[in-house]
DNA sequence: CCAATTTTTGTTAGCGTTAACAGAGACGCC
DNA sequence: GGCGTCTCTGTTAACGCTAACAAAAATTGG
């Protein structure tokens, strides 16, 4: 087998030019006579020549291939993230290699940036939602582009994040607006920067209004701790309204209301975060906020490759905005 | 910026040792004196020395990286393999590249099969559902290793499958021994072969009992299809029963019964396929057949290596056994 | 203890590409 | 018409690694 393809210098001979006239061709190069040019691609259609990339990531530096670390590449955000992130990438004539990790420790994400360095990625993008996250990435070379999503905030790195506090201020709004006297809150593993952005939109939210925040209880992501948190929840006369920080949770807490026998919307409203596909058929439809992952994957490939062009490592941050999407769970308090 | 980081003879230097010594080092050649092999590494730490992947693909004609070529990464099915590969890939030191593709017709993967080619992969997972795929397959250069999961039975390419027609089965049995006189099926697009092989499944179990299959609905995975369905099987009264092709459906069909006032499994009993995390905090809690995604991954990367190293193309082909959950959702039909 | 082996190390030559420079025509200008 | 200036093309030398061979050192057997 590895019958190894024809090379540059194959191309070369049939067109009746030198190889460097073959990479001229290749890479656009503008002092190319179209007549000659035109010769060598004959050549390369003959042939079915396909450039070799490792030769080239060789001799430049760097491949077309951009490096992502993420953690869980089965949850709904990250798993979206990364196919947004492929297809902007291949639009670029960029391949993405995945580097997924167990656990987001120091140690899991070093060995994964570790694995896309040797193999001399152009980029990294590190999807990058917890603390111990950022304390990995300040130790990075500082001499490979890189563009964290969903990190820290408060670190010196080029930065891409949906607005989790817009988002979750528009939510609380919205029930407020309904006509809730407070909002509860079903939050995230408090150790993700999404978790915090979005107790703080509800809590500024809540402030705004002139209401005192109850304790906020804290999920996994998951629709089972949504479930737990929900039938808390529902053994409590007082709630009429619930902003989970995701749509599983939510789900979770519709599940536990319904059990409990207490109706959505009209007893209880409830929205969540993150508008997955099936969140329009909940029971009831779940009303929302939906963050543009298209968005965040082509500002974060966009700040990704300013920097392998540029040569400079920017500072740079850009945050999306998340748009609340009404449907049919949440409705004003009876009284 | 690009301070290319030590070389091989850096690293050679250092420890007073030939290149080529360092090179044995790092591929665990066994002739190798170990107080050699102790200051080789011990020069590697110091330099924080990192072999450059494109040199050795260069040299040996094969990266360490694999290929994946998936559609829609963000379905359940799909996500949850690419994940378990990569990881199974890291374990094995191979680098996964994704390199997902909105349509499934020859030209969109053809596309990016080269893409992979061009980057000199060591082989390819390709997750081809549909027919078109497997006709782009047969044209690929055939010294490339390959593995197709959930593909063309039918193609004599190495295949590493889900078994569908045993967990659909499985899942109409489940409701037939309930009780009911009969299921109804809610199915994928016809075109993917895991659709096909549930409806074949769900006809088998029919057949054997002795039944005569109504028609099946078709559906796209997506909740909003298996609503469109649920809003049709909620005005016919003789439906008891129904398997749908996936969860994503169910929990369409599943709101469609509860805003017909059908309730759920008193009234009419849902099965659905592919136990997403969520499926256990539905309205019921469903029951469904998961397919271990994990032991699929393991299987198709195993033998994708097994051709890397032997250099055979093997056709083998392996098949996972899926397995019934069984929650909430199932009753025996009222009389 | 010397020749024959085996183990360990070094030397050289690519892999296929791009970068840097050099050469060959074509063209315009004084 | 000669000379500088373009435009186009070719030559050579890396990039960092492994494979193949060659040499040196260590080990064995009689």
């Amino acid at each position: 087998m590895a019958v190894h393809g024809p090379a540059m210098t194959d191309v070369a001979r049939l067109a009746g030019v030198s190889h460097q006239t073959v990479s001229r061709v290749l890479n656009g190069h503008p002092n190319v006579r179209e007549q000659t040019r035109l010769r060598v691609r004959a050549a390369i259609a003959e042939l079915g020549y396909r450039p070799n990339g490792a030769a080239r990531a060789l001799v430049t530096g760097r491949s077309q291939v951009i490096g992502v670390v993420a953690q869980n590449t089965t949850l709904y955000g990250p798993a979206s993230l990364l196919a947004a992130l492929e297809q902007t990438a291949a639009e670029e004539g960029f391949a993405v290699s995945v580097g997924s990790v167990r656990n987001l420790d120091h140690r899991s994400i070093s060995a994964a940036v570790e694995r896309h360095l040797s193999h001399r990625v152009a980029g990294i993008v590190v999807i990058a939602p917890v603390e111990s996250a950022g304390e990995a990435l300040e130790r990075l070379p500082k001499d490979v582009p890189l563009v964290t999503v969903d990190g820290d905030p408060s670190r010196p790195v080029p930065l891409v994040t949906v607005d989790q506090v817009a988002g979750a201020r528009a939510a609380t709004q919205h029930l407020l607006d309904a006509g809730h006297r407070t909002v509860w809150h079903v939050s995230g593993p408090t150790d993700w920067f999404d978790s915090v952005g979005r107790i703080d939109g509800w809590r500024q939210a809540l402030l705004a209004a002139g209401l005192d925040p109850p304790p906020p209880m804290p999920g996994d992501w998951s629709a089972a701790s949504g479930y737990r948190c929900g039938q808390m929840l529902a053994r409590m006369p007082e709630v009429t309204a619930v902003f989970t920080a995701n749509d599983h949770l939510a789900l979770g807490v519709l599940r536990a209301l319904h059990e409990f026998g207490r109706r959505v919307p009209h007893e209880i409203s409830v929205v969540g975060f993150d508008d997955v596909p099936e969140a329009a058929y909940f029971i009831p439809p779940l009303t929302t906020v939906r963050p543009d992952f298209d968005a965040v994957a082509r500002a974060s490939l966009q700040m990704l490759l300013s920097q392998i062009e540029s040569g400079t490592g920017g500072a740079l941050r850009q945050t999306i905005a998340p748009a609340l999407v009404v449907r049919e769970s949440v409705a004003p308090p009876r009284r």
